[in-house]
DNA sequence: CTACGATGGTGAGGTACCTCATCATGAGGA
DNA sequence: TCCTCATGATGAGGTACCTCACCATCGTAG
């Protein structure tokens, strides 16, 4: 037990440390494209999808409806996305992206493809399957299985 | 290539997204035992390693020394650890738990080990040492060996 | 039709990180 | 000695998330 305890350990102490360096490579990267990678995924999800509420996106990327609204705020401000009112619910606002925001959102994709391949590129093909496999099936078997995101 | 691309996007999405559930997951348990992940990391590093001061500290952590300060502000705050002068370098500040620090230690310590159980539980001991040696496949190889952590 | 709970968005306020600038001190060389 | 450069800590200010409280609107059950 004690074994297994360390293994329990050690695996999550190595997910955590590995994370911190890499959203700080991906965070860098992006910086250097003048973007940011909570705005980036935002403007991804936007073109992967089409124009849609904040309280959607939030269920997309899994976070607060709250922090999306700062997020779409920040990205409004620099004329990235716009905002109009959904003619069928007149609490909602519909995020879509500009112009502006499609190019952004190109740039995003290849520094991403890049951080991508500088981080996982050490892999094998066949280790990248295995770690796909594994994140799956730890994220299947999570506790408190509320996870609205919609894929 | 096409697949080598989708491949590599896949497991950074995976790894991203499923940190930021298993961060929320770790933070809410802390939190619910009156902690903190980030404050519970200082306080674990100092039971492991001993009084020390702030940069060594940061460094361990692999965060800002101007984080740290926060953090220590908090937890100094809290009573949790003390801050003392350095005799041999007066711009230092050392930084030890308190008896209360050490108690809300082993507490976060039980803590974080029935999180990473409940995480990581539903991997075997096999797929447990599997990820353990992708991960630090990875972080071995990643780009800009900056890494001041000593371990 | 109205009265209610659910839902979309935001204000206020908090935590955890960051960078850059600043200040005091330490440590080495001219 | 004194000058300079490196280093420990912090002030100021920023980003990305969070919760909780709140308002307007929606949809439904009486």
């Amino acid at each position: 037990m004690a074994s297994r305890d360390a293994v329990q350990l050690e695996v999550g102490q190595a997910y955590f440390e590995l994370y911190h360096q890499v959203h700080r490579i991906v965070d860098q990267a992006m910086g250097a494209a003048g973007l940011s990678l909570a705005r980036a995924k935002v403007l991804m999800r936007l073109q992967d999808r089409g124009p849609m509420n904040q309280s959607t996106l939030a269920g997309l990327l899994g976070y607060a409806p709250r922090s999306v609204t700062d997020t779409v705020d920040a990205l409004e401000r620099d004329g990235l996305v716009a905002r109009t009112d959904d003619e069928n619910d007149r609490r909602a606002r519909i995020v879509a992206l500009t112009p502006a925001g499609r190019d952004a959102c190109e740039t995003a994709r290849t520094v991403r493809n890049q951080a991508m391949d500088e981080i996982f590129g050490s892999l094998t093909v066949r280790e990248r399957g295995t770690l796909v496999e594994l994140l799956a099936k730890i994220r299947t078997n999570l506790p408190t299985g509320e996870n609205p995101c919609a894929q």
